[in-house]
DNA sequence: GCATTACTGTTATGCATGATAGCAGAATTA
DNA sequence: TAATTCTGCTATCATGCATAACAGTAATGC
């Protein structure tokens, strides 16, 4: 593995987290759910009647691309809307949503163990704030020139 | 910020590479290029004459997929292919192409500097170390359940 | 009270990345 | 020579992400 690009922590980052992904969706792909309806699960799980956008924000998916999301979950009998305001509309984890979304936990959480334990114990105190930094660093960066 | 997913290194891996390639796609397109054209840019630097599914399998980029990223750069007249076999062709950066690779090292290396400088600098040793580990063990745990 | 402004959910649309299946021609091997 | 493998390619589909526009509603300023 010659690639020159191996020194690069953006493209690292890239590559390590097409792979997270991958596994990811090949785990909850037993589930029926894709990785973007997965994190929308735990996010109303925690945050039960938020709304939409607030949602979209959190999560940075944008307004227009929430609607197929809350719409494919609302669908599968996951979630329920109720009304807030003329508008907005807080989101909620049914009782279906309730009881998969326990299922999502187990999954995810093995998965994550699974992802630190393949670091080196010496590394892995570490690991997440290493992280963290590239998360903050990288958004600070979108913007400046 | 009360995302309950911020614990978890795949989300946050996910959320940083995002925010970095948003970034470095920015930057690039002064130059009008994607980030995938740029890696192959810089894979054909360093490995001249490499064949075009030889750089898919280090790049990790689908046989099938390849087709249109060489096409648009030999399109621009930035890579020459050079027949090797009655199949397979070699890849080689035309005068144009590495004229156009030492802007597109310009700009990544400030930009991964730039990402490297937003980590706090007692992380920043271990940094590199910390992504590639991710890296390792996310691949590894795609097959594995 | 009313006009302006801001926000929400929505539709439509386009672009980029990835994945899969299948094919023809060439090379390798058994 | 026959069977297998590899390469580049076409076609097609799913996903993620971005932008623009619109109608209905809410909030704000005067």
């Amino acid at each position: 593995m010659n690639d020159p690009l191996a020194n690069l922590p953006g493209y690292v980052l890239r590559r390590a987290s097409s792979a997270a992904l991958a596994g990811l969706n090949r785990r909850l792909s037993a589930l029926s759910l894709r990785h973007v309806d997965a994190s929308l699960l735990m996010l109303l799980n925690g945050q039960p009647g938020i709304t939409q956008s607030e949602a979209g924000r959190i999560l940075d998916i944008q307004r227009a691309n929430m609607v197929p999301i809350v719409s494919r979950l609302e669908a599968k009998g996951l979630i329920d809307r109720q009304r807030v305001d003329g508008r907005s509309q807080g989101l909620y984890l049914s009782a279906e949503g309730e009881a998969l979304h326990t299922q999502v936990l187990t999954v995810i959480d093995a998965y994550e163990q699974t992802l630190m334990e393949g670091v080196p114990a010496p590394l892995r105190k570490q690991a997440m704030a290493v992280l963290h930094a590239f998360w903050q660093s990288a958004e600070a960066a979108i913007e400046s020139d």
